[in-house]
DNA sequence: CATAATAATTCAAACGTTTGATTAAAAATC
DNA sequence: GATTTTTAATCAAACGTTTGAATTATTATG
């Protein structure tokens, strides 16, 4: 019942987000980044924001509005990248001279996307492992939406004669997402996790190049 | 203060774990695996163990105490397979021949391992999304020694002209882990993550299988 | 253009509830 | 009968949210 209007018809993109609501949204990302839904309280929201408890309430209708508003904010943003990504990926123009290069470019996009949303990404992937009890409709409308077009480019090219078609296309693209998923994840955080791989993290160029050229080319010989 | 005695030198594995003590590991375990540390109360999990809830602290010293013997219990069970792993893994018999079948053996046992401490690995996982607050120990004792010794063995097999030079071993064992660790993660949802890739994250063996061959056989042609 | 009326925003304070932990008594065990 | 285990009752602190007043911004009016 608190939170409402802004948007009198005309004028909606003059002031539709005020200052306040803006901070609270960007504060409050990193902080569910850090310490999920359960480990941050309203109160810390508001301290980090320098902004008054109530005005959670008053914005997002509570702490789980702010929290899912968070999410679609991030759901926009991957939105419009996903759908660039796949625009290129679904023309007919699937050719083995340039798969490779398509494929490479493509997936160092989306994980430099990912890298650029990192916060995003972590309660995104916590929200995985809780069973994405506040973040199914995103997942569903945006990723899933990905893979099955980039499933549907891998049968492309195995049709083509550019993959073999031994393969399972599908492993193939758990494989490629699972892998830049963990290693977006990693990077972000403070913790080193594999301290054996310290440097290979750094320039997300060369490991997308490195992880191409281990799973399209292989290890073997 | 409260936490402590049950060990009195002699009879140490007689009862050195009350039911009462087990049930609550048990339970602890499923619940904090859901919901993390923060999204579960003490009472909640007593009431699911039905037992009184000062009994976290009489055997735990408190909630973050029970929480650390779960992901503790945890460590020592994988200790033992990862110890048994990479015993089998370091002997010198790295052979062309036997090389990818005692790869992806030893990648089977594991992601099957991990699949058994599901509940586990979720936890682990959440920690290291939070930087590892309560199991770094954990995992630089168990898993950073798997990297090392895992690594180590791709290095042995590059010089043994068994896998490529120009590869680089570090990608190669981090795009087999992450691929690995998200898929026991995504197989113990209830909520199909990947809704294009249903039936292939049933079978373990079958998807460690293909795994295997697009990494060290490739994809192209 | 100044002024009144209305709406939107911000605030300190307080609400009732739930939290993890403690206590002292009761029950069970040896 | 002494010790260990379990219980119900209780605690202060923290929780998310609500409140009603104060402030600022916007619109309507003379």
């Amino acid at each position: 019942m608190a939170h409402q209007a802004k948007s009198t018809d005309k004028q909606i993109d003059k002031q539709i987000d005020t200052d306040a609501r803006e901070k609270l949204i960007q504060v409050a990302g990193e902080l569910f980044s850090q310490h999920g839904l359960d480990g941050v309280s309203t109160r810390e929201i508001a301290a980090k924001a320098e902004l008054n408890v109530s005005l959670i309430s008053y914005y997002f209708g509570g702490k789980e509005g702010l929290y899912k508003t968070v999410i679609h904010e991030f759901a926009l943003t991957m939105h419009k990248y996903v759908q660039k990504y796949l625009e290129e990926l679904t023309e007919e123009k699937v050719e083995a001279k340039t798969f490779i290069v398509n494929i490479t470019q493509g997936l160092v996009a989306v994980t430099k996307l990912k890298i650029g949303l990192r916060h995003l990404s972590v309660i995104l992937h916590r929200e995985m492992l809780s069973g994405l009890p506040y973040a199914r409709e995103t997942h569903e409308n945006v990723f899933n939406e990905l893979a099955n077009e980039t499933i549907a480019v891998f049968k492309r090219a195995q049709r083509k004669g550019i993959l073999r078609k031994d393969i399972n296309p599908q492993v193939l693209f758990l494989t490629l997402i699972f892998t830049i998923e963990n290693y977006v994840l990693q990077r972000q955080l403070e913790t080193k996790f594999w301290k054996s791989c310290p440097q290979v993290l750094e320039d997300t160029d060369e490991f997308v190049i490195e992880l191409v050229k281990i799973i399209f080319e292989g290890v073997l010989k």
